[in-house]
Formats: C-alpha cells, sequence, structure tokens
DNA sequence: CCCCGTGATACCCGCCGGGTATGACAGCGC
DNA sequence: GCGCTGTCATACCCGGCGGGTATCACGGGG
C-alpha cells in the first residue's frame, strides 16, 4: 500500500529517463506490455499521475519528477546496502575479509596530497587497506552514495558536498594552463576577463562553466595534448602543475573562485577505519 | 543478483531488530518459516552471513550490522519517495495539489523564532501554505529522511544536522529550570559544577546527556509540572523561558554549549518553495 | 489511405512468495 | 534420562502475480 519495491522504482526511472516504453523494456531486458501495465500499477498504488502520454512520446508530470529524483536516491540507497554489506562480510570478490577502505579521487587531481595522506595513513597502528578508485570527473558523489566508495577528495566548487559529511583539508588558487608560445603565456597574472575569449576544454556533464567554446575532453592526457598543441587552454587548480608538460605554461588565475579540498564520506557512517582516516586527513 | 528488494529489506530490518524470527515475523504479519527461507535467500543472494543463528537467539553478524544500518537508510528513502510523490501529486489526502511545506519542529521550542518565520514567509508573494508538524525529542531528522517533513528546524547539539543541508539561524545560551524556591534559584548564574548533583529530567533517547538521576519524561507540560513540584530541574535553551511557570525559576548555565538553531532540509531538494522559505528564514 | 510507431489490452503460464505441518535440536525442569 | 518447550529449518502445497506473446487503438506522415 505505502511501500514500494525497488523493481518498481527501477521500472519508472527507466521510463522517466527513455520516455519510452519500447526502449526502457529493452534496457531493463524485458517486453513492453508488463512495464506499461506496472507503470500503471505504480500509478494506481500511488494514487498520482506520473506521465502525461501524449502520443508520441512520454512527459514526466510534476510528481513524476519528484518520483525520478527521490527514486533515484532510494535506488542508490539500495544498491549502497548491498555493496557496503559484501564488503563488511567479505563477498566482494575482493578476497580479503574486511578493513578495506574505498577511497575516490578524481583522476589526477590532488595527486601530492593524496600521496601524504595515504602515507600518512599506512602508518598508523591498524590501519585499513586503502583502495583508490579514480573516479570520473564528477563522480565522485554518486559513489559515495551508491556504495562503491566509502570515502572521497572532493573539490568545491566543481564538487557539491550535499548530503555528506566532510572536513576541509586544502584551499589552492587557480592557473590557466596555455600551449607555451600563447601570448598571454609570458604574464604573471591573469584575470578572468583576460581569458574570456579564449578556446577552454569542457568537461562533460561538468556543470560550473556553461557551455563555451573548446572541445569536450574525457581524460587528462587528452586535454594535455589538446593544449600542447595549441588547440585549447584550460583552468586548473594550482596543484595541476605536478603534470604539466614541457609545451605547457601555467599562470595564476588570481580573480578565479579558489578550489577547496575536502574529504568526504556518507553521514551516519559508522566505521573506525573511515574516523581514523579522517582523523589523519585533517592532521596532515 | 545485485539489487535488493525492499521486502526483503524489510524482513532483515525486523529480524535485525527484534532478534528473534517469531517475533519479527508476527510483526511483519506473517508466518515465520517464510520469513526464515526470505533471509537464508538474502544471505545467499549477498553471499554474506547475516545472522549468528546459535540456538536460544539470534545475533547480528557485522555484515548484519551494516545491512541493518544502510538497509534502514534505503527504506527511509523509499518511503520519503512515495511521500513525496503523493505531496507533489496532491494525493496526499490534503485535499490541496501542493506548494505546501511541512516544517518539523521540536515541540514548543523556538516558539518566538517560528513565528516570525511564518510571518515573514506569510508575507512573502507566492508563499506556500506551510504546516507546522510538531516533532518528538529528537526525531527531526528522521522525518526531513523519510519524508514526513520537506523542512525542519532543528538544534545543535541535541539535532545532528549530517547528511542534510541548513542554515544556521540564532545562537543562544542555555539555562537552568529550577523550582522556584531551590536554593540555587537565587543565584544569578550557574556552572556545570553547580548542578552536577542536580536532578536533571532526561528525555528518552536523547542521547546528549548521559543517563543520570531524575525522571523520564515524555512532554514539556509533565516537565513543567514536575519541576513546579519540586521534583527535578532541566537545562533548555534560553528561549524555553517562554514557556515558564509562575512557580519556576531560571538561572543562565554559563558553562553550558550554547544551542544553535539551524534550519535544515534534505540535500539536493529543488523545490522553489523550499528555496524561499529558507531565503526567509536566514534573512529575519 | 495505408502503414508505421506508439502505448494499452487480453490472455496465458510458470515461478515464487506465502501458508501449514513437521522436523531437528538445545536447554531445562522433574 | 525423559519429555516438554521454545527455537529455527525443512517439506510440501497453492494461489497470485510478474512476465511473455499476440493484438488492438490511435495518431501522424508519406
Amino acid at each position: 500500500m505505502d511501500t514500494l519495491e525497488t523493481r518498481e522504482l527501477r521500472y519508472f526511472v527507466a521510463v522517466a529517463e527513455e520516455l519510452h516504453f519500447g526502449r526502457a523494456a529493452e534496457r531493463l531486458g524485458m517486453a513492453q506490455p508488463p512495464l506499461s501495465r506496472a507503470i500503471q500499477q505504480l500509478e494506481r498504488r500511488l494514487g498520482v499521475r506520473l506521465l502525461d502520454r501524449d502520443r508520441r512520446g512520454v512527459a514526466l508530470t510534476g510528481a513524476g519528477e519528484m518520483l525520478l529524483h527521490e527514486g533515484r536516491a532510494a535506488l542508490d540507497a539500495a544498491a549502497a546496502a548491498v555493496r557496503r554489506t559484501r564488503r563488511a562480510g567479505g563477498a566482494d570478490g575482493s578476497g580479503g575479509p574486511r578493513n578495506r577502505l574505498v577511497l575516490a579521487v578524481k583522476a589526477g587531481s590532488s595527486h601530492e596530497l593524496l600521496h601524504k595522506l595515504l602515507d600518512a595513513y599506512a602508518a598508523e597502528p591498524g590501519a585499513a587497506e586503502v583502495e583508490v578508485l579514480p573516479s570520473g570527473t564528477c563522480e565522485q558523489g554518486e559513489m559515495l552514495r551508491d556504495g562503491r566508495a566509502d570515502v572521497a577528495l572532493m573539490h568545491t566548487p566543481y564538487n557539491s558536498l550535499a548530503g555528506f559529511d566532510s572536513e576541509e583539508l586544502m584551499t589552492e588558487g587557480q592557473i590557466v594552463i596555455l600551449p607555451a608560445g600563447h601570448p598571454l603565456a609570458a604574464r604573471h597574472t591573469l584575470s578572468l576577463a583576460d581569458i574570456a575569449g579564449l578556446p577552454l576544454a569542457r568537461w562533460p556533464r561538468d556543470g560550473v562553466y556553461p557551455p563555451g567554446p573548446g572541445p569536450e575532453i574525457h581524460d587528462q592526457t587528452q586535454l594535455a595534448q589538446l593544449i600542447a598543441l595549441g588547440r585549447t587552454a584550460a583552468v586548473y587548480p594550482d596543484s595541476a602543475r605536478a603534470w604539466l608538460w614541457a609545451e605547457h605554461a601555467a599562470v595564476p588565475l588570481i580573480d578565479a573562485p579558489p578550489v577547496v579540498t575536502h574529504i568526504a564520506w556518507p553521514a551516519h557512517s559508522r566505521s573506525l577505519a573511515l574516523a581514523e582516516l579522517i582523523r589523519t586527513a585533517t592532521r596532515l
């Protein structure tokens, strides 16, 4: 009556994302009619219209939007329950029984900090094994939510800390990475106005900077190469200097918002190993 | 394979809380054998032992503890999805279609602040209807998590803000509420040392102050009466002066931790009405 | 006008969730 | 030691429902 099975949520989320019963059914590995029926039952049980079926496609109602958001959160929570339980019981395929922490980091960022953190933590008595999980651009949050990770290094304003507990670790300015021969590369500092017309590389679904000129990139090597070839530029935290090439130039961007690195973890985590890692991090 | 139905979570949580298959089955309105079988299937599918069946009772394994925590969170998320979807679609029995916010407040606290907030918000153009939901002692967090409320007034250090977004609204000191004739009532200030031996009333599951002497109470009137009768004393935020009786005396407790009132809401809320309420609150 | 693509309906079937009856076993009182 | 009691597990059956296939209803476009 007033409870939803995760199966129903999966079905609805699939339909809501595809806005097409046929494709959603295919994605779910089932036929379309039972999917239609399931969604109808869902609407009846909730007493709410979730979709506007207007021949030629399907649209979400307000209630549908709400269920899409909340349903995703609930599915993440259920997935997290499975992953964390398996991990706690040592049935995650890692072989090792437990006392293992998964740390999500944006691939390639905060090298130095990460190094210091891992070294310092490993030196603690009774430290758990830490698996470093390189995450995509901005998906550390997802990884914490759905249980793929126990703790993450996150960078405001790129990542949102909403819904997590966190501690601040480090603040740094940002730099503009340019081809070495670029006219602006000789400057000692730059401001946002200076780079307004520059083609800046964009990570897909970054969300911080609006779509502008510049290519979409998917990994840092790709980016480094594009800059070296003079095809683009990029704005990065100071610590990105660690992976610059000889063909790159870095100029401080004085009026860019500072990037703050946090260590973040799901609220209400009750793990000794995690607490120890956090303590270590904040004392670096 | 790697997904759990909420039914299975409900079953496991019931067993984990009762630590007894028979009672859990009764609570779930079903017979014991299918419950046993369901839990066994769960353990097989997760590949993890969740319970130690030691004839004469059942105990949680480490993995079981984890699944209890995570499972509760997932069930809350699913319940929240149902409630919020119904609310968004106007099928919550409230009659009114939507644009309705449910605000959880600890019954009887922050009267003045609450008044000002509601008045100020009601004056905003296009303000939603606000339903004030008096919550038990410290369960505003639960209410936000499982969707009974959209936003809450919370008081650190009594409530935990973990997992929510919040804004600070007000800080106040604490007072000791005493019977008017009490020897300490004549003092102008008190310190924690002064009241060390005093019987202090305790809310059940409060968690902030360890169990000590003094009765357990369940509502504020009950407390007020017990104090007036000289049977106990209590420590409360300054704003509690609003509901004191003539037979009460209030003395500032100078070294008690200040109580900070926050407005808190589930992370990632995407409601215009909520944003407006928060904006109003922070501008009071 | 017909055909295509959409979601809805009709009908059937096999699986699995749930019930009842019973078993296995440990503790305990006599 | 024996039987009683309370516990969880096993055995077996049944009905409902989740899912499949076939088909319908309907709107839009060539």
